[in-house]
DNA sequence: TTACTGACGCTTA
DNA sequence: CTAAGCGCCAGTA
């Protein structure tokens, strides 16, 4: 809090986050994708960083944020109470060994579902 | 100020 | 098929 306290977001988190809570139940989509919404493009590294800033806010459905191969990466900085494969499969995700199994069928893209 | 890190993605060997 | 390296951007120390 130093420079414009009174604005409001002003983090590039905050639009991950919001395209994060816009992911339907039981879907999910990887960081690139929502990089590349963002016009980020490559640096699905951001949005994963964007997720450590959502610890916190339950609004962020940082679970059905996977990478693109289907891999929970994450969930080893989600709450051991509630770990993210669980919280998966109660929408309906098919999750083997931390790998979504349907990806293909329940795969959510911004670009696409939020067409531009 | 610079340097390093970070829940990834893709290309190349 | 698997393994490793490079690239991306933003935030924190």
């Amino acid at each position: 809090m130093s420079q414009k306290e009174s604005n409001e977001k002003s983090s590039f988190f905050q639009d991950v986050w919001e395209v994060v809570k816009l992911i339907p139940k039981g879907r999910v989509t990887s960081y690139g994708a929502i990089g590349a919404y963002l016009g980020r493009k490559g640096s699905a590294r951001m949005v994963g960083w964007a997720m450590n800033a959502s610890h916190g806010d339950d609004a962020v459905p940082a679970h059905r944020v996977v990478n693109k191969q289907g891999l929970l990466t994450g969930k080893h900085h989600f709450d051991v109470k509630n770990p993210m494969q669980v919280r998966l499969e109660e929408e309906g995700v098919v999750v083997v060994d931390n790998k979504i199994q349907n990806m293909d069928k329940i795969y959510w893209d911004p670009s696409i579902e939020l067409e531009l």
